[in-house]
RNA sequence: GGCGGCUUCGCCAAGUGGACUAAGGCCACGGUUUGCAAAACCGUUAUCCUGGGUUCGAAUCCCAGAGCCGCCUCCA
């Protein structure tokens, strides 16, 4: 079994290997911080997770390394327009340092609900402006770029294989007529590494150029670099950023170090909301914390996982309905599981149900090695739950090393790598007035009370007030269910 | 205008030359189980946008057409 990705640079699946056996560096694209997070950013960053767990799964030691755009960058290609986090901070009446501050916590308390793994580092674009202005200093140099009106441009004349990522040549670059001529640059596609500041910019610089800001590609190249090496095994990011924000990072690092920047360039397709590209600019975009009031960061999560991370997505309501449900269909066979796993004492276990584990866990590992497959992957899990919960329902013996064996292989596929199955149910919690989240066992003791006061009646044949009871646990949220071995509870959100 | 992608059951979505009389989920219907439910299990539901072609064999490759979408400003 081989991992294979699907590599834009080259348009074909290959298989993977990194330059150091063992170790892979992965860098991704990070976030401008400059709102909250929105459902886009959940399924690049939740895709790219996935792919880290799986690395680490197969035995990789995996360096994952994930900026932070907390420096602005202008709304325009021509380099002219606007910056985004100055235009935000002017309108929420901050220091650019606060904003940046705020979106930033809210990014990664987001994607901390979504059971992302921390990058191991998250470089700040700021905190490197030496290295970029070293970058563009050494591009200089070697003459692949020039200084105008204090401001410095990349020569993309001067790097041949300028287009490779994205398969655009030249001159189809310069006949497109969006491009906004700049007088100060040699060719239209030339790009800023510097931008000089006008007067009224606030976040700027020294530099050997003057008083300015990094152009909006650059610190990709600088911070990556920097951590990770001249050569990366592994540059993820949107698809809608190959060109020209990956294109530009090519040229700029290859021109800089004259080695490979990347050897396999991995890009997400992006979400839709109900058929409509969700965009920025478009103000169309679900933010998450509006995302999580309605459903659980979990089944989102789990949504995403249901289409290839190259396939767009579509958000509906519909859709995350039938994610939830299918989830919560996963949710019930590890809470049966445990549940049982609860109640046994040691035992034999007859039949072959190890061969049928064996071979769930081959068959969801060789979707993943297809370039990370998580629908197929998904699909294995319910085919396993539905053997397992026949096993469950059935006489069959098994005895309590079974059962974790079990629960440990849901751990691996569901938890370890795909992380839609938390390790243990959370305890329960109450938030009393001050605010603090108390573990508390209080409301575990009154359903317990309510059960058994249920169970009561129902010995006893009283099927209207136990209904009643039901019924009402049932219209706050709480589902009751009965089965042979006794009543059990759980609160839907 | 240039470049790229997509079109599979009512809905979502895998599959990219032969075990496909097409995975899985949601929904629906029938059954088992249940005091009734819930959960669970069993069963039922597609010939793959259209038209040509290549091949012993195509959802999968080629050509043409239709529809949808993305990139070529920012965006994950």
């Amino acid at each position: 079994m081989t991992l294979k990705f699907y590599n834009s640079l080259t348009r074909k699946k290959e298989a993977f290997a990194p330059i150091h056996e063992g170790h892979v560096n992965m860098y991704v694209c990070g976030p401008t911080v400059y709102d909250h997070p929105h459902i886009g950013h959940a399924k690049s960053y939740v895709s790219f997770d996935v792919i880290v767990r799986y690395l680490r799964y197969l035995g990789y030691k995996v360096r994952y390394v994930q900026n932070i755009t907390d420096v602005g960058h202008l709304t325009d290609n021509a380099d002219t327009g606007e910056d985004k986090i100055l235009k935000r901070a002017q309108r929420e009446r901050l220091e650019p340092a606060e904003l940046v501050e705020i979106y930033t916590r809210s990014y990664f308390e987001d994607m901390d609900a979504l059971n992302n793994v921390r990058p191991n580092i998250s470089p700040r674009a700021k905190a490197h402006i030496p290295e970029q202005i070293e970058l563009v200093e050494r591009l200089i140099e070697k003459g692949y770029a020039y200084v105008s009106n204090s401001s410095v441009y990349f020569d993309v004349n001067k790097f041949k294989e300028y287009g490779k990522l994205s398969g655009r040549k030249q001159e189809e670059l310069e006949a497109g007529a969006r491009i906004e001529i700049n007088p100060e640059k040699k060719n239209p596609s030339d790009f800023a590494l510097w931008k000089k500041a006008e007067p009224a910019h606030i976040m700027r610089w020294n530099s050997p150029w003057g008083e300015g800001f990094p152009g909006w590609h650059l610190e990709c190249s600088a911070m990556s670099m920097k951590y990770l090496g001249q050569t990366l095994d592994i540059h993820g990011g949107g698809l809608e950023n190959t060109f020209p924000h990956h294109e530009c990072e090519i040229a700029q690092s290859e021109a800089a170090t004259d080695l490979p920047f990347v050897r396999y360039w991995i890009h997400n397709n992006m979400v839709t909301v109900n058929g409509q590209k969700m965009g920025k600019s478009l103000g169309n975009f679900i933010t998450l914390k509006d995302a999580f009031k309605k459903y659980h960061p979990l089944t989102i999560r789990f949504f995403i996982l249901t289409t290839h991370y190259r396939s767009p997505l579509d958000f509906s309501d519909e859709a995350l309905d039938a994610a939830n449900r299918g989830l919560e269909r996963l949710h019930n066979t590890i809470t049966n599981l445990r549940e049982r796993l609860h109640q046994t004492k040691e035992g034999s276990t007859s039949g072959d149900i190890y061969e049928k584990l064996e071979h769930y866990k081959k068959t969801f590992l060789e979707a993943m090695d297809e370039d990370i497959n998580t629908p197929s992957a998904i699909a294995v899990l319910f085919d396993l739950s539905k053997e397992v919960n026949s096993l469950l329902n059935s006489s069959q013996a098994i005895n309590k090393k079974c059962l974790e064996d079990i629960d440990k292989l849901y751990q691996e596929l569901g938890g370890d790598i795909l992380g839609i199955i938390e390790p243990k149910p959370k305890p329960l919690a109450t938030t009393f007035s001050f605010g603090w989240q108390v573990e508390d066992k209080t409301p575990d003791d009154i359903m317990k009370v309510l059960i058994d006061t249920r169970n009561e009646l129902r010995k006893t044949k009283q099927w209207q007030l136990s209904d009643f009871i039901r019924n009402k646990l049932s219209e706050i949220g709480i589902t009751l269910d009965d089965k042979s071995d006794g009543t059990t509870w759980k609160k839907i959100k």
